[in-house]
DNA sequence: TATTGTTTATACAGTGTGTATAGTTCCCGT
DNA sequence: ACGGGAACTATACACACTGTATAAACAATA
């Protein structure tokens, strides 16, 4: 049963969830500033809402954070990924993979940027929650390459786990946010992403 | 004129400057532990010195992970790459370059990538320095992908643009690092990259 | 109306950064 | 030998942020 909760004090009417307005206003900070000015009251102060609530709702600023990466996975459309795996020809699914990935980095690309660079000096937490997150993108990209590796007759063991890393790194968020930089829009980095890909596959582009 | 030190007070002779012996400690520490763990405090236990002789040495904790980075590319052999850029035949330049790299990573791997992510939440400072280094990369990579095009008659601004920005994804720290996993060492990264590179460019691989 | 869940104010402990200040110890030039 | 300066140290402080504790106010619902 959802929690039912009660407009703002101050405000009057305004139906909106007091967690998902703490959620945007966290992932604004996070845009605006650098992570030096994300503290727990700002956000707090963002959202119209006091220190005490942030903690009552989220625990701690690490599930915070959490909860953060998890919407924005959410709105990215990441759920379009088991649909693009389906595809008969897993050239296709490598196509529509890197499509979605595309995708969700665009979403939301500072705030991720930001959000990872965080992740990365914690074992637990955020950090954990992306590495989770990337190992999903891998189980998938082997999975497409064992496939691609059967059926276009590539040798063993050694073409897929080359094959797997090489685009592990390709489809990162990192490798997203440098090609994106200067005049590429999303679709267009999607391309050059799957041309490679094949380029690397060694199997016939355009 | 370099400043003169005097042994430490409690222990005798020891010619160690304080300088480097906090650096080490530093990186000890960055290394064992997250950085959660890392405070001046700590750092400056480790070293076998007081708090305040690191504030005194470095001024900050950001000047002292800039000092770090630097050690680190000091230390990593990156001062051979304009060696490598002076090599006759552009693809051996790319070799070049590209072991340089990944000596420079494998060369203190978990340092170098502790002080990256922590680098990533601050514009200015450490953060700085590792997007000036890559900058650095960028403009090598830039040459010589120009006399690769030159010498192979590729066309022109786009082939170039689309190779610079996946060579700077490819022999970035982050692809090393997950290059490197599970039994891939030094030198086969390194091969690795070199393969792919090749195919990116279009050029004749081994 | 009583209960439960949500929000708030206030106060506090703990930890880390950075500064200020004064004192110590060594080295070096005169 | 003396004085000055550089390196190091101890102590104390201001400040910011996280997280906890407690009690109170408020709304919706049973």
């Amino acid at each position: 049963m959802p929690p039912r909760r009660r407009p703002p004090p101050g405000t009057e009417g305004s139906g909106a969830d007091t967690r998902s307005r703490i959620l945007a206003a966290a992932r604004d900070l996070a845009v605006e500033n650098g992570f030096d000015e994300f503290t727990v009251e700002k956000v707090a102060e963002k959202a119209g809402v006091s220190r005490m609530t942030v903690y009552y709702q989220f625990g701690s600023k690490q599930e915070l954070l959490e909860a953060l990466l998890d919407r924005l996975a959410e709105r990215g459309g990441i759920d379009r990924l088991a649909e693009a795996m389906k595809r008969e020809d897993p050239l296709d699914s490598l196509t529509g993979l890197i499509a979605v990935f595309c995708g969700f980095w665009a979403s939301d690309r500072v705030a991720i940027r930001r959000l990872r660079s965080w992740g990365g000096l914690r074992p637990a937490g955020a950090g954990a929650d992306a590495l989770e997150r990337d190992a999903r993108r891998r189980r998938a990209l082997e999975s497409v390459v064992r496939r691609i590796a059967q059926r276009h007759g590539k040798p063993g063991k050694r073409y897929v786990k080359d094959a797997v890393d090489l685009l592990q790194v390709l489809t990162s968020f990192e490798s997203y946010d440098v090609l994106a930089r200067e005049s590429r829009d999303e679709r267009a980095v999607a391309r050059l992403i799957d041309r490679t890909a094949r380029a690397i596959l060694g199997v016939e582009g355009d």
